[in-house]
DNA sequence: GTCGATGTGAACGCTGTGTTACAGATTCCG
DNA sequence: CGGAATCTGTAACACAGCGTTCACATCGAC
């Protein structure tokens, strides 16, 4: 239960309410750098806490929402709540004082929605079928045989539809961070997996050329 | 900008504080009631104070959101936050003492929410709508398949309308700033784009002779 | 009418993508 | 422990789509 911080200084309110809610902070100082130091089971969730600069906190709370698929939780003074009025680009926000129980249940909201339902593992799209406790694929009610790669390209698609994905983000977001190859390797694993989805559904992924793929 | 507030003896502070934040509040007495009431111009939200029977307001939350699509707000006492944890069926949640601008900024966000799933990362001019997160072109409604270079160009003129733009200073701004190529590239780019668009649309991008071009 | 600027259509060449094949890595199974 | 089967990344090739350029037509200013 890894989460970044930005800025990189944070209070120590907030790093002694994370860690104790079972989290672990990991301050980064932008988002590239956020990406180097993604562990091995990606970030749960992002804090930005809105200092001194509000506009640049907010834009790094956006890019990493947007491009990166993270949740991001805004934290900001209690006298400040104003600044928060009609803007967008984060999940959910927090003020301060920090309540621990409160920071609990809205990063355990936040972390929810984004590993998918405990209620029901089960991520739909028309009659595709992705079952994340079990691993097992089905559509139209045929069971799909994915090896894990082709399985995760498909969740990450599922879980995040309608939008365009260049290669580098599907890389970033599904293999490592820190993954170092070809970037057509995202090509052959769409190829696969549009063969495995049939001559249908296979359009559901959309070739945007010179971007990237389009799933949905 | 009606809110429909469960159960129907909402406290004071509440009531107070929606009205302070411009909504007005309208008590519910179970979710056939909220239909009853339902205001011509629907519900921007629902806020339901979890007190004594917890289990049943999450209930008439969840059915507010569920089946009637309505945005829901959780009031909760904070010393009672942790009731919910791992608790779904609603939108959002506040603690007890009500804070006027928290509560303005969670309405907010969730009437707007309610209207437009995300960000918009829509542009638009007049009936044409660029998405930027999923690279389509609608015109008047229909889908418009425009290349990479088309897609760009008009992303261009709908973020800088109004003004007239030499083909170098297009040539900089949507090719690369080193781009070294003939200025004639943006007549056929132009040129494509106007049919793309269409006979009447076509005169949005106007030739500005021995200068460029401008749209809008 | 003259001349420069722009519209128009077609052709060329390159880039990006689909596709296949293959080799290293990993897992499975005796 | 070893061999087979499977998975996965990369390279190579082919082709379609796209951007660019060219040639010519048309327009507009003077």
């Amino acid at each position: 239960m890894y989460v970044a911080i930005y800025p990189q200084t944070p209070s120590s309110a907030l790093t002694s309410a994370l860690l104790s809610c079972g989290y672990k902070p990991v301050p980064v100082s932008d988002v590239a750098d956020a990406e180097r130091r993604e562990p091995e089971a990606g970030w749960s969730a992002a804090v930005v806490e809105l200092g001194d600069d509000p506009g640049l906190s907010i834009a790094v709370a956006r890019k990493l929402r947007e491009d990166r698929a993270i949740p991001v939780l805004v934290i900001v003074d209690r006298t400040h709540t104003s600044d928060l009025e009609g803007v967008s680009g984060f999940d959910d926000f927090l003020l301060t004082p920090i309540d621990t129980s409160e920071l609990r249940v809205r990063l355990g909201r936040l972390s929810i929605a984004s590993l998918s339902d405990e209620a029901d593992p089960v991520l739909r799209y028309r009659d595709l079928e992705l079952n994340t406790a079990t691993y097992q694929v089905t559509v139209g009610g045929d069971t799909r045989d994915l090896t894990f790669m082709e399985y995760e390209l498909l969740r990450f698609f599922v879980e995040h539809p309608n939008r365009v994905w260049s290669r580098e983000q599907i890389l970033a977001k599904v293999w490592d961070y820190d993954y170092f190859g070809g970037s057509r390797t995202v090509d052959v694993h769409v190829r696969r997996l549009r063969a495995k989805l049939g001559e249908e559904r296979s359009s559901w992924i959309t070739t945007v050329r010179s971007v990237g793929y389009r799933f949905g």
